[in-house]
DNA sequence: AAGACGTGGTG
DNA sequence: TCACCAAGTCT
């Protein structure tokens, strides 16, 4: 028997269902399986330009497989958790190597597979192959916090298991992919975090929360602690019309894309003393600090930076990357080929800018 | 198991 | 300016 949840979500959602690109009939592993990596911690506004342009540039598994790396960062840069990326475009090389192309079926299959974890292969499986299994997300579990005024944590472990117990039984075995996009749809669209739309949910009539007028308090989540601020400083290190590129290690943060060396001001330091300390360290060689470039502030999922920048000479030896994976020469007009996070981007910018190439002009 | 991991939108 | 949040995963 279909629960009465179940029967409100989905008939609300035949009427109200956003029209997305990987919302196809038939649903595609692939698209399916690209758009829900990107929507991991994104939305679904800022997932569409950049599905678009993945999808022209790698419309299948083997195109993207064949793609290099540096070609799948720089279609990414701007998407964040970068570390994303790399495991499509490892995973991709994986199914067409070791599985002659093909795509798993179950959940815990794709779940063996680098990048996808316990929503995204569930959030694939019930989508794309018709499992019956929850995807439990962001969205669904505020949903359900709400629907069943869940007191416990909805990020806790316990919480976690709760939410999996009292939302599994309301998948339907005819149409769970349709039932998981239904809940993450209402989250999304009017049981949002803040000032949920009550008066037009179509399934208000069940929700414990709104009986009981605790909506804005679920769901319950632990608190973080607070993030810090570092000063931090870059070199734009000149060499005729070239700047030095720095391309960061493939893990942890901002993972293979390309950055201006420098680092993090220490207690007691000057900026152009932290600066030419990070150089010796990074590039072991000596620099002379001129003119500052710009200042730049950004926050990260957990710290925030204020970073200054400057345009730099070299004065020691040839720069090594003791630090780096890799260091390189670049015209100013080719700095949009290295993919970059945010700050780098907006130093490069300012660089092009300033230098505008001749054909731009 | 708690913290690392991007960025943009919102109140 | 700031805290919180968003279609989470990895270690």
């Amino acid at each position: 028997m279909v629960s009465e949840l179940a029967q409100r979500l989905l008939a609300w959602f035949d009427q109200n269902a956003r029209a997305l690109p990987w919302r196809e009939s038939p649903p595609h592993p692939y698209r399916v399986w690209v758009s829900e990596v990107m929507l991991q911690q994104t939305q679904v506004e800022t997932v569409l330009p950049y599905y678009q342009r993945w999808m022209t540039r790698f419309p299948d598994l083997e195109t993207l497989a064949a793609a290099t790396e540096q070609e799948v960062l720089r279609l990414w840069e701007g998407l964040g958790y970068y570390q994303r990326a790399r495991a499509l475009h490892r995973a991709a090389q994986i199914l067409v190597r070791e599985r002659d192309g093909c795509f798993p079926q179950r959940a815990t299959e794709w779940q063996t597979l680098p990048g996808i974890g316990p929503y995204t292969a569930a959030a694939i499986a019930s989508i794309a192959f018709g499992e019956v299994v929850l995807a439990l997300d962001g969205n669904v579990r505020r949903v359900l916090a709400r629907l069943f005024d869940l007191d416990l944590p909805v990020d806790s472990p316990a919480g976690e298991r709760e939410l999996r117990r009292i939302g599994q039984v309301h998948v339907p075995i005819d149409r769970p992919g349709d039932f998981n996009q239904a809940l993450m749809d209402l989250g999304a669209t009017l049981c949002r975090p803040q000032t949920p739309q009550c008066e037009v949910c179509p399934v208000a009539g069940l929700c414990l929360a709104r009986a009981r007028g605790t909506q804005s308090l679920r769901p319950v989540r632990r608190r973080g602690g607070a993030v810090p601020h570092y000063i931090v400083t870059a070199a734009v290190i000149w060499r005729g019309e070239q700047v030095l590129l720095a391309q960061r290690p493939p893990q942890g943060l901002l993972g293979g894309l390309w950055e201006f060396p420098g680092g993090k001001q220490e207690p007691g330091e000057s900026l152009e003393e932290a600066l030419q300390r990070e150089i010796r360290e990074e590039l072991g060689t000596t620099i002379v600090v001129g003119e500052k470039v710009g200042v730049f502030r950004h926050a990260y999922s957990h710290f925030r930076v204020t970073l200054h920048a400057f345009h730099c000479c070299l004065v020691g030896g040839e720069p090594q990357p003791l630090e780096a994976t890799a260091l390189e020469w670049v015209p100013v007009t080719r700095l949009t080929h290295y993919p970059m996070g945010k700050l780098d981007r907006q130093i490069a910018q300012t660089l092009m800018q300033a230098r505008p190439s001749a054909s731009a002009g």
